[in-house]
DNA sequence: TACGCTGTATTACAATATAATACAAAGTGT
DNA sequence: ACACTTTGTATTATATTGTAATACAGCGTA
């Protein structure tokens, strides 16, 4: 029995665009760059279909087609989105200036996210020191469980919700030191919870300590974090909570949404 | 007699997702909420297919809705198609550690832009100075004329291109002072071309120096640029030469994209 | 209280996307 | 150089799917 989704899935749903978005989703990391058979892989579309979408797509100027090996691949209007959304992004304008002059303060990697279900995206990105190309790209996706942010953002919550989370939610490992006991997050995450601010090794990155802390409304809901990270060649934890902490803190402090 | 487009719009072109596409692009930094009426506006389309397709969108994920005012605004997702674009340029994955070390030697703003028809894209922004939110954000486009990454970019071509893109090429005056006098933006560009960059003052910012120059692949074909934003209260147009300039040029220089 | 405006829901109809298929072109391995 | 597989392109008859029209509901305005 078809249901629950064919039920809405009634006259306003236009399942054609839901193809065509299929294959504009179909480009990611690890597939920046398709060929039609491979779209048809990716999306379980029909030959004929993925045809047709990607040949729309590409008209459209959404994809660019190599003409040699007639392979697609984003186009900079994926871009262009990005610049539309951060302008509907309250808390990215908000926050800019003080990530600005935190990026300064500091001198080092300074980083916003925000929470989008069981993981957190960067929104802002700007880097100081040489890192992972995927460290300093807008638009990541990480675990909310393995990023100092997503764990920081859970603090903020009630302690019952952030048992649950941490019970349920999915972890990626990233690095061999990645930490998948799930004992080990929660108390990290506690520890934040009385610090204010949280802070990871390695998680994401192999040589990388991370500070993060969270952006609240003014109800005191967590709504996005500020995290910096520095390269673990240079740095110490004590040093980093001594001198980088407070001023991580400060900056998420500072940053109060009215709305 | 509706032919041109017409005629290649067949049975390769999926006119439903065209208008989704209509919907999705219907929000852009002055448009960054919109309710189904304004859809109708901005894209032209019937009330109900507007309707159908900001629903769809909805669902898919695309869109958020404020329960209360019933407008839309572009969600999160906007932003992970600028990550999976990223991936994609191999340019900005190639500059991305020289811009780093650019903006670390500098202390200033360094962007990288893109050639995108007669407009630059920014696709790497790294602020070191407060200033205006758009010009912090990624996917922004600016009239090539107008910036220095565009007029350093046409600069590397021949000289009879200059000149017809110079004449037909739109100007948007961004500030009282952005030059529409295409006489003087030639001059610019021929001297952009001896010096090796592109100096600009005050051209999209009202505070702004500019120094730009072009990332260059081995045939010598102009397909981006590095450029670094200065405040013109702390900076003369003397300094920036002298001190900048040359380190923006070396650091365009030593990428050299080798496909 | 009536009126315009905006968003929601439903329907009968035909325009549009569809799947199948055939062909061409480019790789692949022997 | 060969047959053979894989991948991309083009075409068509069919019905599935998007369509426009319309009616209704909710909200703010006059």
């Amino acid at each position: 029995m078809p249901d629950g989704k064919k039920l809405r899935q009634d006259t306003l749903f236009v399942t054609s665009l839901e193809k065509g978005m299929l294959v504009l989703e179909a480009f990611s990391e690890d597939r920046s760059e398709l060929g039609l058979s491979d779209i048809v892989k990716v999306t379980g579309l029909e030959k004929s279909a993925a045809q047709r979408y990607a040949n729309t797509l590409h008209e459209l100027g959404y994809l660019e087609k190599n003409a040699e090996t007639r392979r697609f691949k984003p186009s900079v209007k994926y871009l262009e989105m990005a610049y539309s959304y951060l302008w509907s992004d309250y808390l990215a304008q908000l926050a800019m200036p003080r990530l600005i002059d935190l990026s300064r303060q500091t001198a080092q990697t300074i980083n916003m996210a925000e929470p989008i279900g069981t993981d957190i995206i960067y929104v802002v990105r700007m880097p100081n020191h040489r890192t992972n190309f995927g460290a300093s790209a807008v638009g990541r996706r990480v675990p909310a469980l393995v990023a100092s942010s997503g764990r920081v953002i859970l603090s903020r919550k009630p302690e019952t919700v952030i048992r649950e989370c941490v019970r349920d939610w999915p972890i990626t490992q990233y690095t061999p030191k990645t930490t998948t006991d799930r004992e080990a997050i929660l108390d990290n995450i506690l520890m934040a919870r009385e610090k204010g601010y949280c802070l990871t090794q390695k998680q994401v990155l192999p040589d990388e300590i991370n500070i993060a802390a969270a952006i609240c409304s003014i109800e005191g809901t967590p709504i996005g974090a500020i995290h910096c990270s520095l390269p673990s060649i240079r740095w110490t934890t004590e040093r980093a909570e001594a001198e980088i902490a407070p001023l991580v803190v400060e900056a998420a402090q500072s940053i109060v949404p009215s709305r």
